[in-house]
This record gives C-alpha cells, structure tokens and sequence, in this order.
DNA sequence: AGCACGCCGACT
DNA sequence: GTCGGCGTGCTC
C-alpha cells in the first residue's frame, strides 16, 4: 500500500482525475487518506489530496511525494466521497469541490524563486538582478526588463535554478507566555538579589511566588501593574523565561452569554419534535419539513432536538442564512449549549474561521452553526442536520461548485442515518410538494407562541395615490400611521425592496439612461462619492452636468434608494429619528450589530432598510411595519418571482407586533391584486402554494420539471449566439421528447465587461444520461475555451438568470 | 493552470 | 547569431 492517489491542486478539466505517487520509507506510517501533501507536478510543486492509498499502479514512472502538509488528516473519508458526489452532482472539478470543504487559509499559495548556484561571475544583467543575494523571488526577474534566453541559458549552464514552493496561509495567534525558570526556593533567593529600588521586579516575583503557574505577559503586565521591559530584566536575568503560545481566537464573548435551559412546548410544538426524536433515537435517516410560522418557534424545536443529538455523544450542524447569523442568533445557541458551539460566518477573518473549523476539527465542539459551507464541518458522528430558513436561496452558492446545501445536507444525512430538518415559514414550492407526496415528512407550527394573531395587513394601491395627486412614495395612509406610531413612542420598520430597483441617472428631456460602457445594465448612482458605478464591473464616472446624447442639463437620478426614502422621509417626518440599513451602512464589521442595537435601545423611530431588516428581528417595541415597494421584484426575470415575492412579504410581516403590543402591516404596491400580496397579506401559504404549482405546470418550471441554464459569453456577439446555437442543436439530438431545451436567448443582462452573454436552458422531467452529456458538450468546446477566451458556465438547479 | 519545448520570423 | 512570440502537448 505504498502507492497514493492523490487529487492536484489544478484546477483545469484536463487535470480532472487521481494522479499516482509513490510514498517514500519516511512518510509510510503518517500518510491517510483525506491529508494534504506536496507532490512534484511537472517541473513544479503542487498541493494535492491523498484520496487513497494502493498498492499498485498502472503507471511506471512514479514520482516520490515530497512533503506532507497535515498530522491528521482534514479530510474524512466520507468527506472525500462527498467531494466526489458534489463534483459528479454539480459538473465541477473534484479539486474544486474539496477545496470547498475547507477554511480558505488551508489552501496553498504558490511561489517560484530564482536560486544562484555558482560563485562565477554571471551576465552584468542577472548579475545586477541579484545584488548579491543567493536567491530571488521569480516575479522580479519578470519585473525586469531582461530577456528570458539569457535566464535560459544561465539556467541550463548550471549557474542559476528554478526552485517552486509550497505555502500555505496559515496564521496561527500566538501570545506571550511567562513563567519563572526556576523552582520556588530559588524564587526566593533572588529576591534578594534584586536591586532595592527595582520594586517591580520584586512584585513580579512574589506574583510568581503566589501563582507559579505560567501566565500570559499581558495578563501579567495587568495584574502587577507594569510593564514588558521589567520582564524582559528578569527574562535577561535568567529568573524568567517567556516562550510563544498558540491561542484560538474566539470571537464571542462566550462568558457573557446567560444560559438558558429548555421551554416548555406547546401543543403544536410537542407533536413536531416528536417524530425527529424517533429518528434520531432510531439512528434513522429522514428528511422532516417543519413549516412554522414566524413567531411560532422553531428554534427552541431545534433547540431541543440538538439536546437529545448532544446527549447520545452525537453532532449537530445548524445552517442560517448569512443575513440572520446576527450575535441574537448565536446567542440563542450559545445560551443554550455554551463553549460547545463553533460558529462558520463570513464576517470572521479568515483567521477566526480557521480557528472556529480547528475546533470542529478536534471534536471541541458538538455544534456548529453557521452559513452555507458549514455543511461540510468535518465531524464524524452526526446526529441532526438542521436548515433554518430553507426557502432562502443563499444556501445555493452561486460558483463553482454550484452546490444546493439543502442536497448536500441531505446526502450527509444518509450516510450518517440521522434527520435532516427543514425549517422555513414560508417553504419553497420544491419541498412542500416533496412533503406533500410524503417524501419528506411535514410538521406544522400554525400557532405563535405568544398567542397573539398575526398582524393585520393592508394593501394600499399606490396607482390610487398617483391619481390622487400624491406624487411621493408614501402613501398617505402609511404617513398617517407612522406619525401616530412615533407620537405613541412606538417604533417603524420600513422595508424598501431595492432588488430590481437602484437609482439610474436618466435625462429628462430625451430619456437618455447612462448605461456602462462594457455592460448593458444601466449605471448606479452614488451619493456619497457623487459618482456613477457599475455594479458588475469595476468601471465608474462623474456624474455629467449635461446629457451626453442631447446637452440638455435637465439629467437627473431616478429610482428609490435608501438614500434618498432616507431623505424624503426626512422632510416628511422632520421629527422621527431616522435609522438606515442598507449595504453602505453595514459594510464594516459589527455596524450592522451596532445599528440593530441602537434601534433596539430605542434610539431611533423608524429602521429603514432592504432585505436584511426582513429576517429574525425582533423588537417588541415595533407595531408598524412598512412595505414601500412590494412588487419590485415581481417583474424580473425569473420565475420564482411570485414565490420570493410571497415569502419576503410573509417574513417582514412577522417583524410586528412579536410581544404585548399588536402589530399591524402596510403593503404598497403597484399591483395589488397579484396573488402573491394578496394571499401574502391574509397569511394564506395554502392557497399561494396551489396556484403557484398551477403555474409552475403550466409553464414546466420546478417542482414539476427539472432545469439547467447553459451559459455561453464571448467578446464577439457572433461567435456567442453561434456556440449557443450549437449547443442548442447538440442537446435537441440527444434529449427525450417531453424534454425542452430553450436558446439561444440573450442574458437578462446581454453584456457584462465587454463579453456578449447567450442562455439555453433545459427543462426535463428525466434524463439519466444528462450528465454525460453535457460533460461532452463541455469537452466538445474545450478548444475553444482554452484558445479562443470562450466561457460556458453549466448551473443545474439554476437559483439567479442573470 | 502553468510550464517547457520547438518552430518561425525579425532584427542585427 | 540572437532574441522574442506563439502554438502544442504534458503533468503520476
């Protein structure tokens, strides 16, 4: 078994397969499968994966390993076949679907040095490049202007050689250790040859005398109130000694978090967390749908179930939505479970999320929450997979690898035999019919559990106010009750719909729109820098004084930012004390914490922001809440529109009247009578759910048909409807009758940095050779896409059509 | 992907 | 003879 298969770090579809290496005498007892190592690949060295150890090869040359990067291994060995199963499910690379697996900083940089290997004088110009130094980096040969065949021919003289490294981005904290380096007795003794006016290395030593334990210098320095320089006089004395120790940085304050212990259930509550015990006391893997409510608790179902995983010495991972992992939540698992909870948020540093992964790693911890790729946390005794919010589409990552979490969650759960739940107040159409067909099993929470119903909701017709000459974008009911709100000393929260929205500078004399210049979309105007942005590239402009198409000086910006609800309302309500939350907000660590509290602390009366205020707040001092814009999203592209429309209207609704005091909900639309608000505003998930299946249908879209969109982008327009075309073509030969394949069509954004971007898409309801099928169509193209910059971008179970 | 190798054409 | 620019094929 001396033999290692090992997946490279190359992340080229020609590379897309186990390499063989011999491993050398030395490394024959430490190397397992799932470690990372170095090997030689090529003229260089590369990281790989040892995915298997054999004992024969079909390979004659074999090359050694040269280096092992791990002592134990990162990787499970069901952690490497579900790299395989994310790689064949998702069509990318199984490099690619491993390095997902893992904290960012384990993966490795690559550097490429020049080394001097003679004493002889060299040509004047490589000469001056190395400056007397016995190696230099290889990026300052490129930087100089000197030809490669004289490196070449230095090179195969033997005067100079390429060395390729391996290294990795580790930062492991460190701190300061103190202790005394000699034995109490001794202590004592040298107290008195101490000077007499070196009072605080006397206290420093009796510290020592009272605690001879090593102590943190920073702590030290704390306790005897002094400073580095006494200790490093005793350090240099030979009394003390200091030495480096590795701390995990711990980004929560866990001590500060009051515990919490288990609520009583309710009813509802009792008969939903009883099949979920069944199957994780009978080690039985099953996938429960749990629709409750907002407000019904759900978290404390979680909460209860983990307890009985953690009680069988089993694991738990809890998936959030990135927006909603806010201190609150955490918290809530922290005050129930203590130090034994990791948490995988995108907010850490990369540091942090190394540190909080080690501690999964070495099984410190029985709970994870976190973000999407938290899936992976490698433990090896799983007892329940939780996906909170599961209609949230962030749980699909939007690159390779394309992976749902809610499939990989699944997937583990098999392997571990334990429940998988699904937790959501508003369920996607895809798991209500699974649930429905009795594929998955349904719990319902139809109660909250505060007793109080859910808050009233009004539709207000925002054409009627147009009409009736009210031209801002309040409607005149929702001015009204939000003065009355704030006059009570009650509290607003305003949700502006931003998505399909932002503010275009248009001119209004010819209707010229100032669009990108690489990417048909339309310019974001941004107030602060007074600059107009594109959102998919990097490019920016000043605002114009006057129209480029026309020179008319009437050019003004449109739409409805925060910004500018932000000034409107502050016109309006000269009196209401304003809070904004929006991306330029809470772009800065612990802002977004920082403005909730605020809010919370009753700091301002109304909290005006986008998507992010729709999820897991909960502030009992709230009874009004605001939709401006409910229908923005209704017209895009895509055909989950309706369903992401219901759902966002269900949830912020759910952020009124939480406690004593009743709640009550404005809706503004342009089209109050798409089913979507309508049955949104009276709670009606049922009725919402049959039509929209009806539509879905009707229209072959999921859950009824599956779906795949082929992307194609090239510089030349031409060339970019062609391939797409052949793609087309290709597919149409192979596929089932009952199967639709769409295209060319333009992308919903046609042009994006200077490349035309072409669609087709797949609806299909089986097709068990798809797979294959589009790798040969991938394989077909791969000249083109090597030589001629072509990009094609498969997404199967596409969530976004841009 | 990233690298070497080799062929070719331009320049001195 | 010297140098740089691509196109091609390989990596255990």
């Amino acid at each position: 078994m001396n033999i290692a298969k090992v997946i490279v770090d190359v992340p080229s579809s020609a590379i897309n397969q186990t390499f063989d290496y011999s491993i050398p005498k030395r490394f024959q007892e430490v190397i397992k499968p799932g470690m990372r190592v170095i090997v030689p690949f090529g003229p260089r060295k590369i990281m790989g994966f040892v995915v298997e150890r054999v004992s024969e090869s079909s390979f004659d040359k074999l090359k050694d390993i040269v280096d092992v990067l791990d002592i134990t291994p990162v990787l499970t060995k069901e952690l490497l076949d579900l790299g395989k199963w994310v790689a064949n499910n998702t069509l990318s690379l199984s490099i690619t679907a491993l390095q997902a697996m893992l904290p960012q900083v384990l993966k490795s940089k690559y550097r490429k040095q020049l080394i001097r290997e003679t004493d002889e004088v060299l040509t004047p110009e490589l000469e001056h490049l190395f400056a007397g130094r016995g190696f230099i980096d290889y990026e300052e040969f490129e930087h100089a202007n000197i030809s490669y065949y004289q490196l070449q021919k230095a090179i195969q003289e033997g005067d100079i050689s390429i060395e390729y490294l391996v290294e990795s981005k580790i930062t492991k904290k460190q701190i300061v250790m103190v202790k005394p380096s000699k034995e109490p007795y001794l202590l004592e003794e040298a107290i008195m040859d101490i000077p007499k006016n070196a009072n605080k290395q006397k206290q420093v030593i009796s510290y020592f005398l009272e605690y001879p334990k090593a102590v943190s210098q920073k702590e030290l320095i704390n306790k005897v109130k002094t400073t580095s320089s006494t200790i490093k006089n005793l350090v240099d004395k030979g009394i003390l000694e200091t030495y480096k120790q590795e701390i995990f940085r711990n980004p929560y304050n866990d001590d500060a978090i009051k515990r919490t212990t288990p609520l009583p259930l309710t009813e509802e509550q009792q008969n939903a967390i009883e099949p979920i015990q069944a199957s994780i006391n009978e080690h039985q893997h099953e996938v429960f749908l749990l629709h409750g409510v907002t407000g019904s608790g759900k978290t404390e179902v979680y909460l209860q179930a983990i307890q009985n995983v953690i009680s069988k010495g089993k694991e738990a991972i809890v998936l959030v939505p990135e927006i909603s992992l806010t201190p609150q939540m955490v918290e809530r698992f922290k005050g129930r479970f203590g130090k034994n909870v990791a948490v995988m948020h995108s907010a850490l540093s990369a540091g942090e999320k190394y540190d909080e992964w080690r501690r999964i790693h070495r099984k410190e911890v029985q709970v994870v929450v976190g973000a999407r790729s938290a899936i992976f946390a490698p433990f090896e005794n799983l007892g329940i997979i939780i996906i909170d919010e599961e209609h949230e589409t962030t749980y699909k990552q939007e690159d390779q690898p394309r992976y749902h979490a809610r499939d990989v969650a699944i997937e583990r759960g098999k392997y571990h035999q334990c429940p998988v739940v699904l937790g959501s107040a508003t369920p996607t159409l895809e798991s209500y019919a699974r649930a429905s067909k009795g594929v998955y099993q349904l719990a319902t929470l139809s109660k909250r559990t505060n007793d109080q119903p859910m808050p009233r909701v009004d539709i207000i017709d925002m054409r009627k106010e147009l009409h009736a000459g009210n031209r801002t974008m309040f409607s005149r009911k929702l001015m009204q009750k939000m003065e009355q709100c704030i006059q009570k000393g009650e509290q607003v929260v305003l949700l502006l719909n931003r998505r399909g929205y932002s503010t275009f500078v248009m001119c209004r004399d010819c209707g010229h729109v100032m669009e990108c210049p690489h990417c048909d979309i339309a310019l974001t105007y941004h107030k602060n820098s007074n600059r107009l942005k594109c959102h998919y590239c990097s490019y920016e402009t000043n605002l114009p004084a006057s129209c480029p198409e026309c020179t008319s000086d009437s050019i003004r910006y449109f739409g409805t930012g925060t910004q500018r609800v932000e000034e409107a309302l502050g016109k309006l309500l000269p009196e209401a004390r304003i809070l904004r939350m929006d991306v330029d907000t809470t772009r800065r660590k612990g802002s977004h914490e920082k403005l909730l509290k605020q809010f919370g602390d009753r700091k301002a009366d109304i909290l005006l922001g986008t998507q992010m205020i729709a999820k897991g707040l909960d502030f009992e001092n709230v009874t009004l809440v605001g939709v401006l814009t409910a229908d923005s999203m209704l017209h895009l592209p895509d055909f989950r529109s309706s369903e992401r429309t219901f759902q966002l209207l269900t949830q912020v609704s759910g952020r009124a009247g939480r406690h004593e005091l009743t709640g009550e909900v404005l809706v503004q639309t342009y089209t109050p009578d798409h089913y979507s608000i309508e049955l949104a505003s009276v709670y009606n998930f049922h009725d919402f759910y049959k039509k929209e299946m009806s539509m879905r249908r009707k229209f072959k879209y999921p859950p009824y048909f599956y779906l795949v969109l082929i992307t194609v982008s090239h510089e030349n327009n031409v060339l970019a409807v062609q391939r797409t075309q052949t793609i087309v073509q290709m597919l149409m030969k192979s596929v089932k009758r009952n199967t639709v394949v769409l295209g060319p069509t333009p992308s919903p954004i046609p042009r994006i940095k200077d490349r035309y971007r072409y669609q087709c898409m797949i609806k299909y309801k089986n097709e068990p050779n798809l797979r294959p099928l589009l790798n040969k169509i991938m394989e077909y193209f791969s000249d083109d896409v090597r030589k001629n910059n072509l990009l094609i971008t498969v997404d199967l179970e596409p969530y976004h059509f841009m």
